[in-house]
DNA sequence: CGTATCATAGAACAAAAGTTCAAAGCCCAT
DNA sequence: ATGGGCTTTGAACTTTTGTTCTATGATACG
């Protein structure tokens, strides 16, 4: 019969996992042998030290040796918070006759609202914001009302990159794949029905790079 | 004048601070005293003691008395790894002449794609899983090749969710939001200049929810 | 100048927390 | 039964860690 790790472990040791467990929910930080002694019901902490050499062995955890707290539980499931990233959402975009808001540091470090995204979604979060769109003018850009877009300040846009274009000539801002041919810009929509068209580099501002598009039914 | 916590903060505060974070984000745990002296560059304990008070006062960080690593960073924007739900990618979706895919246990649990969302952006993780949307097909749904779309088994799709529904008479599905009226069900284009339509409730099959799409560009 | 307030240094202390060990109990296959 | 492996016990021990205290500087202010 091939018993699997977790089916191995003993009735005081299945305790001590799952007291570590909650304790760490409660108090994000590990308990100590003596809380744990307490908690799971052992009798002394040196059956814990046995126990917790016992899980060390089966790879359940890790320990930091002579570090109180030094526990570390091996989940490879579990996400760490430094692998979210919370991404404020500092305005509105419309598509319309205005620029794109870029977030200045005052508002960007009292915004209430954030987004979270795991990293992997989004690489490094250095510059990012989020917008939320208002209004049904940017379908083209298959963004609907209330969609959150996420945009990276400061970013080198590549060719074939979405990003939020302003056009001073015609004083409105517009998301857009944007290709750079010469001193022309080609500009494609996200809707493959529609045809892209140009315009002179210099009449046009790429505010930021589009990263991720975030809609909520 | 009217200064904000932080700019009162001394220098040998901030890199107290900033040492924590830095400590937190490696180790998951909180430093000890000693070790935010030397990592902060502090002459003393008494002296790093001294600066934890003042941070507390100042409500940027609590301390649990006496317990070692006790230290609690009052950051609001930091999320927990509970925080966030893996999903698994487990297919495509077409619209086209075959059903949505749902996902059996058995691939499911084996499923190497998963994509990370924050729990504040799909709520209960239960039932959800991920598909790719593939081609041009769904662009009225305002949804691209390559979109992730997330969807919930077994959801109860009240009237105006967005939901997958295959179309038993055109043996197709699609991605509308329905209505219910009567015994016929009305589909509504996420794109608002196409019009809605109808089709018998018993010739549709509501296969699931569409809780969130996710573009990455 | 005196003094009040804040900042620093250094050290000692007390409590918490991790480690170790010898002896004893338990189980089971030989 | 008996010896060898686990498990348990209880306690002591060492190290780490949080706390406190006094003495000393620094600075501002009436």
């Amino acid at each position: 019969m091939d018993k699997t790790a977790i089916e191995q472990l003993s009735e005081p040791q299945q305790k001590i996992l799952s007291f570590i467990n909650q304790y760490m929910e409660q108090n994000d930080i590990p308990p100590t042998i003596r809380e744990i002694q307490h908690g799971a019901g052992i009798s002394s902490t040196s059956m814990v030290s046995y126990h917790l050499k016992a899980l060390e062995r089966a790879q359940l955890l890790n320990r930091r040796e002579r570090r109180s707290r030094g526990l570390i539980v091996n989940e490879p499931r579990r996400a760490h918070s430094r692998d979210i990233v919370a991404i404020p959402i500092v305005g509105v975009i419309t598509c319309g006759a205005e620029p794109v808001p870029t977030p200045d540091p005052d508002t960007l470090a009292e915004s209430e609202n954030v987004i979270h995204l795991a990293r992997s979604l989004v690489g490094n979060a250095d510059g990012l914001y989020a917008l939320e769109a208002k209004g049904d003018s940017m379908i083209d850009a298959l963004i609907n009302d209330g969609d959150i877009v996420i945009m990276q300040r400061n970013a080198d846009v590549k060719n074939g990159d979405l990003a939020a274009v302003f056009l001073l000539d015609r004083n409105e801002s517009t998301l857009k794949r944007v290709y750079k041919e010469g001193r022309r810009l080609k500009l494609k929509p996200e809707n493959p029905t529609l045809k892209p068209f140009y315009v002179e580099a210099r009449h046009a501002q790429i505010q930021g790079r589009v990263v991720c598009v975030i809609r909520r039914t």
